[in-house]
DNA sequence: CTTCCTGCAAACATTTTGCAATTGC
DNA sequence: GCAATTGCAAAATGTTTGCAGGAAG
């Protein structure tokens, strides 16, 4: 395993928030290209994950943490982890219904957007 | 009202499946600075909508159609709107916890992902 | 005449690719 | 020595901006 990608999984592991690859290459005196690189390697491996919580920066989080969505504030961009128990549930009984159209659901992406107490 | 912002609306509004710019430039032979600026007219207006069926492109569709989500498939594109009534209760039961948090929810953005009957 | 709209070129941001140099077994 | 990894420059996308010319009222 190549040191570097040892380090952008350790720094997407440790953050809090998920990172986009510019939050990475200013803990990570590496070129980008590597970075992309080693991103890639680590989605393929599934030890990382994708998300989408704006639009046009991809960001990543470890896949070791428990199915879970975000919560952003769209003024102060804090990202808070939340808990949808509840809603898979329902979630799931939707996708088997898709299932039975014919549409084999692979992932599903939710991410909630408004305004923290302090932007509020 | 000028011309190319209504021609923008209506290419969105008679799509059946939301746009990307390059759609609506293989429509509409002007230049790609004027569809940007009139789809910013049109999303300040609240008449489209920006939905994010796959990442690093961004798709419009008409705000005048019922609340619903998509349903994606990753190896022919196509694109299919999904009814998630039973989902939106589950849904505003977590937004007004949020809300009980201090986190005002103003949009969620849900997608799934998959394949569909032809690819499977 | 004045405001709004458009096109063009250039800038920007993110991501990808080709190639040559380097590293590590 | 060979395969995997890296850096650099360049390209490919998607999006934004400044400016000057043209359309519309």
């Amino acid at each position: 395993v190549a040191k570097n990608e040892k380090l952008v999984l350790q720094i997407i592991e440790k953050a809090e928030r998920p990172v986009s690859v510019s939050d990475i290459r200013a803990d990570l005196a590496v070129n980008k290209t590597t970075v992309y690189r080693n991103i890639e390697k680590l989605l393929l491996q599934n030890k990382i994950k994708e998300v989408n919580i704006l639009p046009h920066i991809t960001h990543y989080e470890s896949a070791d943490l428990p199915h879970h969505h975000h919560l952003t504030c769209r003024d102060c961009g804090e990202v808070r982890e939340i808990e949808t128990r509840e809603l898979e549930d329902s979630m799931q009984k939707l996708e088997k219904k898709m299932m039975r159209i014919g549409f084999a659901v692979e992932q599903h992406n939710l991410e909630f957007y408004g305004l923290c107490q302090d932007c509020h």
